[in-house]
DNA sequence: TTGTTGTTTGGTATAATGACCAAATTTTGA
DNA sequence: TCAAAATTTGGTCATTATACCAAACAACAA
């Protein structure tokens, strides 16, 4: 393996780590229906804003939301729907 | 989210994190191509036997490959191939 | 200006990951 | 049997992730 397909692996690794938690993984599915402020993705998950915004920190620099402020609000959106696509594929390895 | 959503959500992430890690989607991708004993994925990755070994034991667990013992060797294959359609949808996400 | 709301940033403690080494296991061949 | 080859398991240690708290910031309203 050389150097660039180091780096290939490692993009892709990133977006795919951006999303493999559960709460970031919850607010890609609630963000899948449409944009969603911070305060939304907060009182769904039932965690700390400062630790749902660093969630959302982590899904925007991998490429999968992104942000849009709106008075004292940001709403984050989908910045790629497809990838919903390959949670059908998830699903399909759940059932085995 | 009760209590069920819950679970869903951590089978879903379980396989994305599989996933999510340079050597282990580097496995996926071999995979793919066709099946491979722990040998040849070794030689590709340049990591110990027993590293790669427990990467492989995360991928199974979460669904990913399958393993077969044939002789002294064990060679593992895609459980499921419609993970790599998901890889598509990534390099999607990294063109931005 | 001051206060309030919504969000991010910084810091810290704790838990989870990942890499290697050594040792155990399994299968085959001499 | 004994030894070698292929793989897994157990253990340690360094690094990374994650959650919360406190404090800083930004936008608006009084």
């Amino acid at each position: 393996m050389n150097k660039q397909e180091k780096s290939v692996l490692a993009a892709k690794t990133k977006v795919l780590k951006a999303m493999a938690h559960p709460a970031r993984l919850w607010m890609v599915e609630q963000l899948a229906v449409g944009e969603r402020c911070v305060c939304e993705l907060v009182d769904g998950l039932e965690l700390d804003y400062s630790t749902v915004s660093k969630h959302l920190l982590i899904l925007k620099n991998a490429g999968v939301v992104e942000d849009d402020k709106r008075g004292k609000q940001v709403f984050y959106s989908l910045k790629v729907p497809c990838v919903l696509n390959f949670m059908h594929c998830v699903e399909a390895v759940l059932k085995g």
